[in-house]
DNA sequence: TGATATGTTATCTT
DNA sequence: CAAGATAACATATC
């Protein structure tokens, strides 16, 4: 699952290669994904690589920035060396993509660099579910959508004391409400529950019922967890689509404490790890730990 | 075969 | 009116 560990990842590796680079030709195979005219991105410089939360931008020049979503299956794979049928071959095989070619079945647009178009490598936007999305917007209207998300919970702008304050408005499940992207944006299904379960904290009980000293070790526990994910490349488990920008798997897989872990041993006390449904999603906690 | 998983949003309910 | 709950989206997998 792209969270903001992974998205994070995938924005360190992509403004580390991007910048400085001119697209030329784009391919889209599936418009619903990128509704716009291709044509618009052509002959167009990325200035930088930017996220908030979940969601991408690729700034580029005449004040414009590419938003991406990546949503639940959505990878973005950058390919350096093209052969010449424009065709990019990964070291192994791609999660979800259909093998260990691009573009491969699952490829929704294709945005290549440079003259003739892949010289300077191209960037692939492969996503089964087709939920992600692509979206040239002005800087403005993409600043926008950036301010409609919650503080980055890796920023500075989510203290403590702005934590505090917006769990004394809610009396929602703590899980629930860490995932929403409108009040912090960058937790989903993972992090909500190995950050609760760090914090030992009951899923279920409502925001607004924390302690104050509750509050301080979840917040910890959001932080901690994520420098950690953002360590290890994010979190690629069992049947999730997440890559690396260059085609890896994160590693931070092998830590997780509780996230699909139903039935195993909670790594504190031994006890198995037990599995409910919180807003339609699955949760995972254990009930001897977490309060 | 049909239930399941998932992030976000639109829409419905309280 | 606002907070909260739920359906819808797409598709491979079990």
């Amino acid at each position: 699952m792209p969270e903001l560990p992974e998205v994070e990842t995938v924005r360190h590796y992509l403004a580390a290669v991007l910048p400085g680079k001119v697209i030329g030709k784009v391919n889209v195979f599936s418009q619903k994904q990128f509704p716009q005219d291709p044509t618009l991105l052509q002959n167009r410089q990325i200035k930088a690589v930017v996220r908030k939360g979940k969601l991408l931008g690729l700034r580029l020049d005449h004040g414009q920035t590419l938003l991406i979503h990546l949503k639940l299956t959505g990878q973005l794979v950058y390919v350096p060396q093209l052969n010449r049928r424009q065709q990019a071959v990964l070291g192994h095989p791609l999660p979800f993509a259909g093998g260990n070619r691009l573009p491969g079945k699952s490829t929704r647009v294709v945005l290549y660099f440079g003259q003739p178009p892949g010289k300077e490598g191209a960037l692939f936007f492969n996503d089964v579910r087709k939920f992600g999305w692509l979206r040239l917007v002005s800087d403005q209207e993409a600043n926008a959508a950036m301010a409609k998300l919650g503080p980055d919970a890796t920023s500075p702008a989510f203290s403590l004391a702005y934590f505090k304050k917006v769990l004394a408005g809610s009396r929602r499940p703590i899980k629930i409400f860490i995932m929403d992207q409108t009040k912090i944006s960058g937790i989903g299904n993972i992090y909500a529950n190995e950050a609760l379960f760090r914090a030992g904290i009951d899923p279920r009980r409502p925001a607004n019922s924390l302690r104050p000293a509750e509050i301080s070790q979840l917040y910890q526990a959001i932080r901690t967890i994520l420098r950690q994910s953002i360590a290890a490349q994010g979190t690629s488990a069992a049947d999730d689509a997440y890559v690396q920008a260059d085609g890896e798997p994160g590693h931070f897989q092998q830590q997780l404490a509780v996230y699909q872990r139903s039935g195993q041993a909670c790594p504190r006390c031994g006890q198995p790890i037990k599995r409910i449904k919180l807003g339609g999603r699955g949760t995972f906690f254990c009930p001897h730990c977490q309060h």
